[in-house]
Parts: structure tokens; sequence; C-alpha cells
DNA sequence: CCGCATCCTAAAGGATACTG
DNA sequence: CAGTATCCTTTAGGATGCGG
């Protein structure tokens, strides 16, 4: 291992199984964390509004999705103490760095489905 | 929703339940796609040799893990009928756009993971 | 060396019901 | 409205053993 690649050295570590951002990549990246940060990019939401919006997410799931992404500094939890209570979920700067890259990737996925279409179809052939 | 901003259009179907991309994402962005993609970006591997690379992965989930990425056309398989047999992963055109993103992603991340861990510091201790 | 197939355990995830 | 708690089902994932 040389290691005289710049990307190299900071990508690194994250092959090491122990290494605590493969747990913060779990979270941005994982099925619901992806599409909950994606969703906050175009500001504040409330709980059930954010629910609507991530079609299929659980209640149960975008609570723990959003829980994990407030500890880890990447969701602003704004309560307001009125009834019925009102609850703003927004992105903290981190958050927001972390959320367009994540815009960046799910466009490039979408721009490619047609190949990716095409690419199953083949696979699915070869072997039927 | 007036969806007149361009990356708008184009993310808008991601939140939708039945939406495929949501799939292929999964298998980009999930915890062993992503390392797996972002291991290949610096060249060809052998399976086992890839194995040791993503240190942590079984056996099992990895070549569950490259399936996928081949079916999708991110992943081409190369097998040499040699004995005993040699085959080697690399990326597609395709894979190596996304892999180069999630690059982009993973380097993000880690580049944050000091206010992450303060973060989480704060919010375990908040509640303790 | 590559990599299925099987079995089994642990964890993710959905549905429902209930609280401030 | 914004959750928490419980139960239950499904899936992820590890271990092992065999075959090409």
């Amino acid at each position: 291992m040389a290691a005289t690649d710049p990307i190299e050295d900071l990508v690194a570590d994250v092959f090491a199984r122990a290494c605590t951002s493969r747990g913060v990549l779990e979270n941005v990246a994982g099925k619901w964390g992806i599409l909950a940060l994606a969703a906050l990019s175009d500001g504040a939401y409330r709980f059930n509004a954010l629910r609507r919006r991530v079609d299929g997410i659980s209640e149960k799931m975008l609570a723990q999705t959003l829980h994990a992404l407030e500890r880890d500094g990447l969701v602003r939890r704004d309560v307001q103490g009125t009834i019925p209570p009102r609850v703003e979920y927004s992105l903290t700067p981190i958050g927001e760095k972390i959320s367009f890259k994540l815009l960046e990737l799910i466009e490039l996925v979408e721009g490619e489905m047609p190949e990716v279409h095409a690419a199953r179809a083949r696979y699915d052939d070869t072997r039927r």
C-alpha cells in the first residue's frame, strides 16, 4: 500500500472494520437516511409532513432515522411548546453539505436508470 | 408541488414508494455496496483480495453484493477459465461514475467526523 | 481459488395501540 | 400532532460444509 494518492489517504480507513465513519455512512446513505436528508434539502419539515414526503416509511423508522441523524449533528430538531405540539426538522450546515452530495448521487443514479434496466434485462436473460 | 427547480424534477420520483431507482440506491449506497464500489475504484480485484480489502465482509455478503452490482451493470466480472479459477471484478463506465461520487461522499463524511463525534457527545450528554 | 447451499441467529422493519 | 412501546414478521447476515 503506497498511499501516495491524496484521495486514497482520506478514504483508506473506511475499509477497516472498526472505522467509526462506517456507522455514519450507514445512517446517511442507508435506505431511509438518504431519503430523509434529500427531502430536508428543500427546507424544514414537520414530522408528519416529512412522513408523507418520504413515501413508504413507517412512523417507527422515520423517528429512528431522525434520531440517528440528529445525534450525528446533521439534523436539527426545533420544538415549539404549543398545543398541539409542533416539531420542525431541518438540516444543520453539515447536514446540508452531505445532503447536497446525496442529491448529486441520486441525480446521477436516476440519469443512468435506462442503462441499469437494460443491464438487468441482459443479466436476467442470459441465465433463464 | 411546483417542480420548477430542475434538480427537484430529477429527484422527485425517488420519494415515491414504487420508484425503481430506490432499489439501485440501496445496492449502491448500502452498507456493503458503497465499500465494494469504493474499493474497486482503484482497479480490478480478485474475489478474495476484495474480501480482504473490505474488512469485515463475509464471503456470502460479498458474493451477494457483487451479484447485485453486476446485474445493475456497475461491476464487470471477468472469468479466466484457468485452474485454479481466476475471477476479476472491475467497474464498468457507469460504475466508475457512481464510485467517484461515492468517494466524494466518503471523503466529505470523513472530513466532518470530528464535528460528528462532538455532536454525539453533546447529544448523549444532555440525556444522561 | 471461487463460490454456491444450508442452517441458524440477530437485526431491521411494519402494524397496532397508547400517551402528552 | 408528535411521538413511545409492544408485538410480530421479514430480512440481513454469519458459520459451516461441499463442489467446480
